[in-house]
DNA sequence: CAGTGGTCTAGACCACTGA
DNA sequence: CAGTGGTCTAGACCACTGA
């Protein structure tokens, strides 16, 4: 059995809906007709089915049928970069270097900094990216101290970048990312080895697990030296 | 029945997994087992595995059972927008301007432009996205006549902006957006309003049917006024 | 070569919902 | 109320591969 029987009856459909054959709203045979048709039985036909109303390509209704679903605000897969082997398939030196951490309360007035420590207190850290000693990003974190208690133990957080650190450490479920374009503070420019007010892409990402927020994390990327990449591709 | 089995043993699973009780490479319970545990056939076990594979949480692996899988490169879902329909959902009066649009063949030099015409022309698009009359994009844009012949009849492409144009009538398999940061040039900057070398988001996509390439397509965003936003969350 | 997962069968009962 | 999909059963044969 080279291609299962399922995966075959999955990929005729599929083929036909993104071809335009079958358009939105076009009706499917129903699961009898399919077991019939491709001589198997009622799972069989189901497990295709499902496969595709997973991926989106139809919509199921009891008593109703099976139809090609309207075509849907598509979105694609965006990887979440960890910039030390991202480097380094780059074929460059990863080097993290700490600007400075400190363990302190959250600013009052900052609903985002109070929601993240949640009672509890944060841990600050700021460094640089460098790819064979060059500024790549600079980056600003937030940590829960009471989300994330290890964190007072952990001497080797800044050795192995934070986000490589956490990433390893604590598991998450949930994340935004933010991106943007914005133009470097005279600070950043120094601290990057830009020219001020250059243009930076600036990622924000929060991250949860289950309803508790772990961390804030802000990198500003050199304009010119780092593009982000997402990728939507059929499935399989 | 409320909540199917097979979903009450995949979310089980995916609990213990996401909360470290169950670390990479911890082995889980052969089906048989699972059978048992829960007292039901191997296929409502079968379906609930499946579902974790696919989620990428467990690898699977015939004679030698079913693994918690490594931490892999988290991924997230970037939506890819369709400026009319999210600038009206800013509750903005959206309008595209065009600037300039011509049929011509691909220039030699210009692999990009070659691959994308194959043996073709090439329909070139340049024009404004307005949010309440004031840009908030550029847009450059190359189709293939080949991948798209009906573009020659469409007087209506530039009324409904090309990308709403395109999505609405040729169906894509495949894209690839990159994003970063620039400054804009002398001319970008006048026809976007805003004064030169500012930061400006660059989103260039490519876009396949099967492996037909259907379109390129550059938009520069004003730094200032527009963020892109990906989003993680568990399965459901 | 034996244990494990991959696939499939031929049924069954039921929930939902639109003709 | 009848057609359709959602779920589940209790088996089966086989492919793969690591002990």
């Amino acid at each position: 059995m080279r291609q299962p029987l399922h995966e075959r009856i999955r990929s005729d459909f599929e083929a036909r809906i993104l071809s335009g054959e079958l358009a939105p709203g076009d009706r499917l045979p129903i699961e009898q007709e399919l077991m019939q048709h491709y001589g198997c039985a009622r799972m069989t036909v189901n497990k295709a089915l499902s496969a595709l109303l997973s991926a989106g390509l139809i919509d199921r209704r009891k008593r109703a049928g099976t139809f090609v679903a309207r075509p849907r605000m598509h979105s694609m897969v965006l990887d979440v970069p960890d910039l030390p082997s991202q480097i380094r398939e780059r074929g460059q030196a990863y080097a993290y270097e700490p600007i400075g951490h400190r363990l302190r309360p959250p600013a009052p007035g900052r609903d985002e900094e109070v929601q993240l420590a949640d009672d509890g207190d944060l841990f600050e850290l700021e460094g640089l990216h460098l790819a064979d000693g060059i500024p790549l990003a600079l980056e600003y974190r937030l940590i829960s101290v009471l989300a994330v208690p290890d964190i007072g133990d952990a001497t080797d957080i800044e050795a192995i970048s934070p986000g490589s650190w956490l990433l390893k450490h604590v598991p998450w479920t949930e994340a935004e990312t933010r991106i943007s374009a914005l133009e470097a503070t005279t600070e950043e420019a120094r601290l990057l080895r830009i020219p001020q007010r250059s243009a930076c892409l600036c990622v924000e990402r929060r991250t949860w697990r289950s309803s508790d927020r772990i961390t804030y994390v802000r990198q500003l990327f050199v304009g010119n030296s780092y593009d982000l990449v997402a990728r939507f591709g059929a499935t399989r």
